[in-house]
DNA sequence: GATCATTGTGCAACCGGTTGCATTTCAGGG
DNA sequence: CCCTGAAATGCAACCGGTTGCACAATGATC
């Protein structure tokens, strides 16, 4: 007798029993690479589909130690860019059989929380989306026995965990010598929010460039990456008066907000002022913005990612990595042409 | 001697022999509701602490049947009102004490292989979030005993499975009366992929209206709701000549296409040609797009959809509900003013 | 046909918790 | 101080799989 299969869930034992084989047998038929007869893997397989069976992935994972969940934590979700980040995380993940959950920070950094949430679904990884998280956030996780990744942080020399992502000085330097060439004079850093490390970096690489060449360099940072708190910064640049000849914003959607403001005040782009962004998020690229911005390989960052986190599923003990990706200036029409 | 702790991993077993009682005294001071005494209960959490026990969700859902995951799946990765979307059926989730397990079906719509997945990881429910699916897909969930609901989904009478969303119908009545109001003539409908349930409903109700008032209606589709569509197809209907002197499009991104389209080629907005569009996605109102547009009261109908959920773990035997939900106006830059 | 190396198979223990049931503990009442 | 009922506790079986080990079946070799 079949037993109560009062929730109505088909498991190994119905199929063995139906097969009239052993539970093992039936096991072994589902894992790859076990030792069964062709005689009875048929036997199992004729069971399991009369029956619709599906293995239990998480009761497996109770002795296999293994649940292919991966931690997809991020606090990024209003910026536009992050639909394609979070598209091209789930199925480069899916493709490696690899299952997503998802964990939205947008309210909450305490990293504890989130550690302790994940360990008791024991997803086997984390990946930490996220520019403007610190250091520190990754690496619990890393100090909890979780691999991680941290996509879009910090670089840094030796770092704990492994971080992959843009060189957000190189690229602050890189935007500075793009507006350098185009002859701007008066040129000024409108930021992400002060406290966000990518938004530091950029500044830093920036500022670094532009007081080289003996210009001067005024900034200001917008509360957040966001259009309204672009657009709200530039309107009170331009309020204050003697706006700067090119801004360099903290990323694409503050620069559409600056764009924006720019417009609404009556000012031309970019015979008037000149904008540059970074990311290359799609958005950039239409038609009616037309934003000359810097090309942030995400596509490329994500596959290493997810590289990299499989990778460390095998073996915890790899040496965590900083690996740097390299931007590219994507002209658009934001910007004067080169003289 | 506390075992061979091999995978370092702390178990109920650990805290319990540190504790110096039974695994099930630890297991119900863990568990909301069970019969413990206090001074159990401070010998268990202070063992509990010492070592950072945190109990084993996965297996613990072996026995309560329980995995308090829900699977999230969706084929919209590349609309922007999605990141909305995400942010809030995340947030919600997350308050309820529910985790997300992403599923991106962009280039696959073979239900069988979500469900299997879904299966496989014993979700509690699972969101089907997609205007473009058909019915049928959320009821491959229901089939297989899981409960769902499908969020944005067309609306029936008497649905097989829980489907919460605006009446898309209503939807394309109110644009027709709106453009009506506003005094043109020569109305179109620049539609989604003809092949979604949410444009043929749109079109139906919209259709309906402009007909019954003895206008003309003219009608086309983009190839998909994304803003590349939406300017191909609207430069397509500029080069043919005549075009309409409004343009319901099938939704916000897609309008914003359009738009841009119009801009490109001269002519203005709303001198020369009005559009309005459906959804109210965050960047409608930004001051550089300015969009007419038909809310889509998503925060509704994603909290209303976790209710839903949520009610069908305790009782899955509930008789499916279609629950609509109103859209409204929302004035803005794109269509001229009413008389 | 006997011998030996290879698979293939089932038993039973285990993964980390939960829970029904029997037993013990405890507080309050007489 | 004893009795009683309720609360607390531990035992042991179970959730749905996996896997080491011993044994059985199979095939190759001489």
């Amino acid at each position: 007798m079949p037993r109560e299969t009062a929730r109505g869930t088909i498991t190994l034992r119905d199929v063995a029993l139906l097969a009239g084989v052993s539970r093992s047998a039936v096991s072994r038929t589902f894992t790859a690479g076990a030792s069964v007869s062709d005689k009875t893997r048929a036997k199992v397989e004729k069971a399991a589909t009369t029956l619709g069976y599906s293995p239990n992935a998480l009761a497996s994972s109770l002795t296999t130690g293994r649940t292919k969940m991966i931690g997809l934590v991020s606090n990024n979700f209003h910026n536009p860019v992050f639909l394609e980040v979070f598209d091209l995380f789930t199925k480069g993940l899916q493709a490696r059989g690899l299952r997503p959950l998802l964990v939205n920070l947008t309210d909450e950094v305490r990293p504890e929380d989130s550690i302790r949430l994940l360990r008791a679904y024991s997803v086997d990884g984390v990946i930490v989306a996220s520019s403007t998280l610190p250091a520190s956030f990754a690496e619990g996780f890393h100090d909890a026995g979780v691999p991680v990744v941290h996509s879009f942080g910090r670089h840094i020399a030796n770092p704990q965990v492994n971080v992959l992502g843009i060189d957000n000085i190189a690229a602050g330097r890189l935007a500075a010598r793009t507006l350098i060439e185009r002859g701007y004079q008066r040129i000024a850093f409108l930021g992400g929010p002060a406290t966000a490390t990518s938004t530091q970096d950029r500044f830093a690489g920036f500022a670094e460039v532009i007081r080289a060449s003996g210009l001067d360099l005024s900034f200001s940072y917008a509360s957040n990456y966001s259009f309204d708190a672009g657009r709200a910064e530039m309107l009170r640049l331009l309020a204050a008066g003697a706006p700067a000849e090119a801004y360099f914003c903290g990323d694409d959607v503050l620069s559409i907000g600056a764009l924006s403001a720019i417009q609404s005040s009556g000012l031309r782009v970019p015979e008037d002022i000149g904008v540059i962004g970074l990311n290359d998020m799609e958005m950039a690229g239409w038609a009616n913005i037309n934003l000359t911005t810097i090309h942030n390989p995400f596509a490329q960052i994500i596959a290493a990612s997810i590289d990299v986190i499989a990778a460390s599923l095998n073996d915890n003990s790899r040496a965590p990595e900083a690996r740097l990706f390299d931007c590219s200036i994507v002209e658009r029409g934001t910007l004067r042409p080169l003289p």
